[in-house]
DNA sequence: TAGATAGTTAGACAATTATCTAAATATCTA
DNA sequence: TAGATATTTAGATAATTGTCTAACTATCTA
């Protein structure tokens, strides 16, 4: 999955609360909507969104759908960023005054 | 700075390249500019985008803005993303299927 | 001081986004 | 089979975003 969309899903505080629920083990959209202000159509949304970056899964169970974060995926990203804020210093030849001015 | 306001500078591709740049030292506008494919008006708006979220300062010297990485503030940026990452397992009482189904 | 150069600001535009209400779909149950 | 319940889809709207061109400001230099 792609940097950017990846961070874009990380972009919103409500989907960040939803990911942030769902760590803590699967639940059902229901039970995640009742701990978010915001309508069912729109946590329907966000869900997409997530999915789409493959963050997370949702299994129907029923008249529910169960949805759960994809452990994996979301460690390879978070694995990327922190990759993107490595900074290699160089070992040798660059001089301190070229880095802090 | 809020996690939001730091993703939301972080996802923008430009701006990521940007930051990569500013990674390996300090640049001024117009080389930067150079680096990318976009005017540098659209340039300014990043840059400003970045400096809102405290990633980057720039000081004037002669014509020239030099930018650089505000490397304490990048790397708290770094350690609250992956702060947001963390699962805590939990240690006992849960059981497997409390987790997985 | 008149141009040239570096960068920012202003204003516009198209695309995307987060949100909502209303309607549709799927499943369960009396 | 007729509601009731759970979730998604459709369509609308207001706000935000990334980009551009044109104009502006600041600095340097011939």
């Amino acid at each position: 999955m792609s940097l950017t969309i990846t961070i874009q899903a990380l972009s919103d505080a409500n989907r960040r609360r939803i990911l942030d629920i769902l760590k803590r083990g699967e639940m059902n959209a229901g039970d995640i909507n009742k701990k978010l202000d915001i309508t069912g159509a729109t946590l329907s949304h966000h869900l997409d969104i997530l999915k789409r970056a493959d963050l997370i899964s949702g299994r129907k169970e029923g008249q529910q759908v169960i949805y759960s974060l994809n452990l994996s995926v979301f460690e390879e990203a978070a694995e990327q960023l922190v990759k993107f804020f490595e900074i290699k210093t160089k070992s040798k030849s660059k001089k301190i005054e070229d880095w802090r001015g």
